[in-house]
DNA sequence: CTGGTTATTTGCGTTAGATCAAACAAACGA
DNA sequence: TCGTTTGTTTGATCTAACGCAAATAACCAG
């Protein structure tokens, strides 16, 4: 399932926001005492309700965050890309992961057992500053969208999560943006708090003004600024 | 609008889970270096896109935290009750407040200075940790928020609702528990992304049926387990 | 006590979006 | 290659909940 990768160059990371402002040395001590594994795509990082044992970050590859209901239904929760922190029960004193993490794609990460939290916010308080600043970012990004769930509809909520995928998870193409990891209907139904038929009959309806192009598991975006209008609201 | 209130006696708040594993003089010291001060019902702790510049503990009352969308409809984030953190932008690097904090009833606060949260974190490590912990209690709530807007229909939402406020503001009387403020269908609508009619119909039905006993901006909940089951989805 | 303001209730028509159903299309494995 | 699986589209209902409207009720200020 997993495998053991090479031992990371400081130098890869150090212009991650993560390790922004901290010396090369003080890098290298931390990745030291990761270790870097390679996932493939559908490997779970962790699972729900899992006790939390280490956390995790992204050097290569998208996995996305998930919680799944009593009644079985699926809410992604977000995506995570190259860079990124996750996992990061130790941060907020949590026992248990609070979501299932999946590989989209074949990735790579390096990931710390628990107790390295504390030693790192002795040892490197300016990492432990950097991550909650990220932590801080995404509390704020939930608040958000529990405002878009509250007062939106489906239409302006699904351009929306359309277009943070684009921002997050985008690479450019000749023709536009291009979600760079297999997107399903579906999947956007589980970001909106909608159904995949719902979603179909948007994107249908999107493509055919030509503000995206659309394929099986396949999203690229032709006129973002179009498809913000709609997100606002227009 | 405000007045200094006298110094505050450590052995008042020592209980707080704030101060778990705390020695009397910490807390001493960290109380010293806060200002108390009165809030009248109405007050505003802090507003929406506002620099932050404190960060707050309450000592006696109710405050809720909303958002104001461009459009102006209010979503209620939360609600804050006696021995809580809150407005904690410099915990998690947030220059200005996410949101509008109003005192719903008259409250007594104490509020330092941000610059303080640094110097706490090198002095006062276990009371940084113990305020990490309820902000990742927080978090996990937003997370389970998101998920309840995306898969509960109205009625399992209003519910969810209505225990919430019980759990955190609620006082036992003879006949049930009372909400420890005045809430309107309003309110409840806006913590639930509804509309008041729907709430009040809700609230008709569910006291028709003895569940609870409704006023004028009150809600006394009868039987906790009945609408526990409601939540749940029965 | 009285008039005005604010909160609540309830009925009724409307609709966004879910649910149900069926056909279609792309990928995949044997 | 063909059959199966998985994802997508689109049409046809159906309904939860909204929006509107109007009546009532509680509170407040002068």
């Amino acid at each position: 399932m997993q495998k053991k990768a090479p031992k990371i160059d400081p130098s890869l990371v150090a212009d991650f926001p993560l390790f922004l402002d901290m010396e090369k040395e003080a890098i290298a001590d931390i990745l030291e005492k990761g270790t870097a594994k390679h996932y493939k795509k559908g490997d779970h990082f962790f699972d729900q309700f899992e006790p939390a044992t280490h956390f995790f970050l992204m050097l290569d590859g998208y996995l996305e965050v998930s919680k799944t209901t009593e009644d079985g239904s699926q809410v992604i929760m977000r995506h995570f890309g190259v860079g990124e922190l996750f996992g990061v029960a130790p941060a907020i004193a949590q026992k248990n992961y609070p979501a299932t993490s999946r590989a989209l794609v074949d990735c790579v990460a390096i990931l710390w057992d628990n107790k390295f939290w504390d030693s790192f916010l002795v040892e490197h308080p300016r990492f432990i500053q950097n991550a909650y600043k990220s932590i801080g970012e995404r509390l704020a990004q939930s608040q958000e969208r529990i405002v878009e769930m509250s007062t939106e509809q489906v239409e302006r909520r699904v351009a929306h999560a359309v277009m943070r995928l684009t921002h997050q998870c985008g690479v450019k193409t000749e023709q536009g943006i291009l979600i760079d990891f297999p997107v399903s209907r579906q999947d956007i139904a589980e970001m909106t708090g909608t159904t995949l038929h719902t979603v179909s009959r948007l994107f249908s309806a999107w493509s055919s003004k030509g503000l995206m192009q659309v394929g099986r598991q396949k999203i690229e975006v032709l006129e973002a600024h179009k498809l913000a209008l709609l997100a606002q609201g227009h």
